[in-house]
DNA sequence: TCTTGACTTGGACTGTGTCCATCGTAGGAT
DNA sequence: ATCCTACGATGGACACAGTCCAAGTCAAGA
């Protein structure tokens, strides 16, 4: 079981069916999930959820801090389990992919006061865009 | 008078009112607005132009490269018409500024091959988050 | 000036997300 | 075990961003 769940639980969460759902759903790494494919997921489980839940639930997590907003492009927002160690994203401009990836140093070392603008630069959000391995270099599909 | 009209007249282009309007709107430096921004503005210029129109300019005006999509929320897209050199952008996590930003180096370096999980890495936006020197410390307003 | 196909227009439509009045229930109190 | 009630769930209306289309307009070459 997540202890996704056992954080809630000792965070003072009323623990519904339709929580339960959702923090199973969002469990593992590499998992970026839109609202709207959490909420497939859930109504697997839990026929009767409502959209309304899964995007006041999902909210209320990225406030604990316990999941992540994720934009990666124009569309629906993600949502990112993974806020154990910050991390950035390697998109493939094919397939849609999305997968965690960690690039060495701190990434705000890249920008220094002189570049800042007078900015007090707090975080750097990063998408890697490519071909994932499926659909590189020789791929016919 | 933009040199952006001049482009794509070269580029066999029609021209109409509307287009030239659009890419007045789309000159300087710093300038990432959303569609519906420069429909407004348009429409100060050209009371009757459409949304439609303002969408259609804007996406071929992307696929000739002479505009990139901006997307630092996930709100609307932005259009930005500094492509001359690639560039990442500062974000005023408090009054939403945005301003084009040049680190040093070239940022795929930051992403060795053995972490890049078999990806053929193309591009990597950047987006950095902080406060404006109007929206900084010691900043009542 | 005429012709024609590229461009523009308004409105319908889709996808994503928010809001709200009402209903249901988790979990503490008894 | 049952009751209470405040917090959570629900569905539907609404808002915003963007797309699509049939019909009308006009830039530019003949
Ligand atoms: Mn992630
Ligand atoms: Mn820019
Ligand atoms: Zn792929
Ligand atoms: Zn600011």
């Amino acid at each position: 079981m997540s202890d996704l769940l056992e954080r809630l639980r000792r965070r003072g969460w009323r623990m519904t069916a339709q929580r339960r759902v959702i923090a199973q759903i969002l469990d593992g790494d590499h998992v970026h999930l839109t609202a709207d494919e959490v909420h497939t997921r859930a109504a697997r489980l839990l026929p009767e959820i409502s959209r309304a839940t899964v995007y006041n639930t999902l909210g209320e997590l990225v406030v604990l801090g316990e999941v992540a907003e994720v934009t990666v492009d124009g569309r629906a927002k993600r949502y990112d389990p993974n806020t154990r160690r910050p991390h950035h994203h390697l998109v493939c401009t094919r397939c849609g992919t999305i997968r965690d990836v960690h690039p060495t140093g701190d990434p705000l070392t890249r920008l220094p006061a002189d570049r800042r603008l007078g900015f007090t630069v707090a975080t750097a959000d990063i998408v890697y865009r490519g071909l994932c391995p499926d659909c590189g270099v020789g791929s016919t599909a």
